[in-house]
RNA sequence: GCCCCCAUCGUCCAGCGGCCUAGGACGCCUGCCUUUCACGCAGGUAACACGGGUUCGAAUCCCGUUGGGGGUACCA
């Protein structure tokens, strides 16, 4: 059961560039997200299994902002993706750390890497690489163009990495096993941007240890760049040991990776549409990891204990929208019915469809069992009760067409005979059932050709909640004047 | 192109050399229950990519092929 840990000290990387040890709990992790758009379905993933290894070992699970790139980070983000995570559950250790805010730091780095000779100024544009490449051969890359030339820093200047010539970077991946690099396969990549930020590279390697960082798990997406977060480390001198484990991407119908702009997966769409935070969790787990003994569904504490980071696969995930559903039907069965109302506010509230002052909790809370049971989204519910906050039902053409006009001469024998029996009878699901099946038994037809017209006239639709239970929430007059503008209709 | 990773039902997981005539879940199909729908219940459908090894024995180990994915930025 016990995690694989990188012993009591951590690496400390001191403001001046110097380490120093410190004992830390046995697993911190990190969940580092860029504020480049809003938590989707894959960072909402890489949070929770880094959550759940943290939970299950009594490790901290800490946040960090990676925004180093002004360009395209947008603040008014970072709050969203709090609210994502705290929706989800995932409650972090300490203070949310942001990059930005730690300029010192990873400038006292470079300078360093500057000092020993790890790294150095260049002066090449963007273009004047590529066209070199090009003339090259059309290999894409750096060639060191800069490398022995000694440039002091200047206007428009970068720094660059030396990557050793020869040799091999390699990790140990919790998940996959040995990954390794050849150095000859890397270029001297940017770590500090002419306009004097650092890039992500940089700031992770110095970060991670400053915060005493134990286990990187993250996305598979991020595999290549361990060498370089670790070729940093080592030029640094960062001691201490940092775990890696790369998790399986998330993909699309086309096995491709999640995309902001091709996919729906923002997290803030699931929560719109009426998914419960405790159904996304308990399937997001399940993407790249099974509990051993095959049940799916379950209380994210069982979870928390039975995972296992060594456990989780290797390869890519499909984000299957029905199978979350079901979880979703699934937890929303469960629920009290006090939960269940109370989680439909917003649909029974909001966006309602139906005029403010015509809703009534007490009317819906007697429904809610028999909606409760047959819901997968909570955007479903407003579907099932808009006919009794209505003053007219919404009509269903297919419905209608089907029921009314195909079936017009049952329809309008049935409506008839309810009229009637409706009138004077007990007004009780049971008195109802009673008043209107007495025509099936007469005729001997099927309660359910029976009841479809009945449904179909005051709810506007051929399926909905239990029919004699909705009627006597109707009441008896709207429920007769429904009826008749029916009959008047067919 | 180059680098890295991956490969069991349509999908998500189980399987870690014999318990596998490959198990569970979603989906789909059948039936039962039933006033519609949903739930529930009982069945069914459907997979070890291919080729070589290793071994008494391979879905499980090794190699190759093919296929897929990720990366290849002064994004993260």
């Amino acid at each position: 059961m016990a995690p694989t840990t990188s012993g009591a000290f951590t690496a400390h990387l001191r403001g001046d560039g110097t380490i120093e040890l410190v004992t830390s709990s046995p697993v911190r992790v990190r969940f580092a997200p860029s504020p480049t758009g809003y938590l989707h379905i894959g960072g909402a993933r890489t949070a929770l299994f880094n959550w759940l290894f943290a939970r299950q070992c009594g490790g901290e699970f800490m946040l960090r902002i990676e925004d180093t790139d002004s360009e395209r980070s947008r603040p008014e983000l970072i709050d969203v993706i709090f609210r994502s995570l705290e929706w989800l559950g995932l409650d972090w250790d300490g203070t949310p750390v942001h990059q930005s805010e730690r300029g010192h730091l990873h400038q006292a780095a470079v300078d360093k890497l500057l000092g020993t000779g790890a790294a150095y100024w260049c002066d090449c544009t963007p273009d004047a690489v590529k066209a070199r490449a090009e003339a090259r051969g059309g290999t894409p890359g750096y060639d060191g163009f800069c490398a022995e030339r000694n440039l002091e820093n200047g206007d428009g200047r970068v720094v660059r990495f030396r990557v050793p010539s020869a040799g091999s970077t390699a990790f140990e991946d919790l998940i996959r096993g040995r990954v390794s690099f050849e150095n000859e396969n890397l270029e001297d990549f940017v770590i500090l941007r002419s306009n004097g930020t650092p890039m992500f590279h940089l700031a992770n390697a110095v970060d991670d240890a400053d915060q005493g960082i134990t286990h990187v798990v993250r996305g598979e997406d991020l595999i290549n760049v361990t060498p370089k977060v670790i070729l940093i480390r080592e030029a640094l001198a960062i001691e201490g040991d940092l775990t890696f484990a790369h998790l399986p991407l998330i993909v699309n119908e086309k096995r491709q990776k999640l995309s902001k702009r091709r996919d729906d997966v923002s997290v803030g769409d699931y929560i719109d549409r009426g998914y419960l935070a405790e159904a996304m969790v308990n399937y997001l787990a399940t993407l790249g990891w099974g509990p051993p003994d095959d049940i799916e569904i379950r209380p994210l504490a069982e979870i928390v204990s039975l995972f296992r980071l060594e456990d989780v696969n290797k390869s890519g995930a499909f984000f299957d929208v029905k199978k979350l559903q079901h979880f979703n039907g699934e937890y929303i069965r469960n629920l009290s019915t006090t939960q269940f109302v109370n989680s439909s506010t917003r649909w029974l509230y909001e966006d309602a469809p139906w005029p403010a002052e015509r809703f009534d909790i007490a009317t819906f809370e007697v429904l809610a069992p028999l909606v409760q049971e047959r819901v997968k989204l909570l955007s479903e519910v407003p579907g099932y009760v808009d006919f009794v906050f209505n003053a007219d039902p919404i009509i269903d053409d297919d419905s209608w067409q089907k029921v009314m006009v195909k079936g017009a001469e049952l329809a309008a024998a049935v409506l008839d005979h309810a009229l009637a029996g409706f009138a004077d009878c007990e007004w009780t699901a049971a008195g109802l059932e009673a008043a209107l099946f007495s025509y099936a038994e007469q005729n001997e037809i099927s309660k359910g050709k029976v009841q479809a017209p009945v449904r179909v006239s005051v709810t506007g639709r051929s399926v909905g909640p239990p029919l004699f239970e909705s009627l006597e929430v109707l009441g008896r007059d709207e429920t007769l004047r429904r009826l008749n503008a029916a009959k008047e209709r067919l």
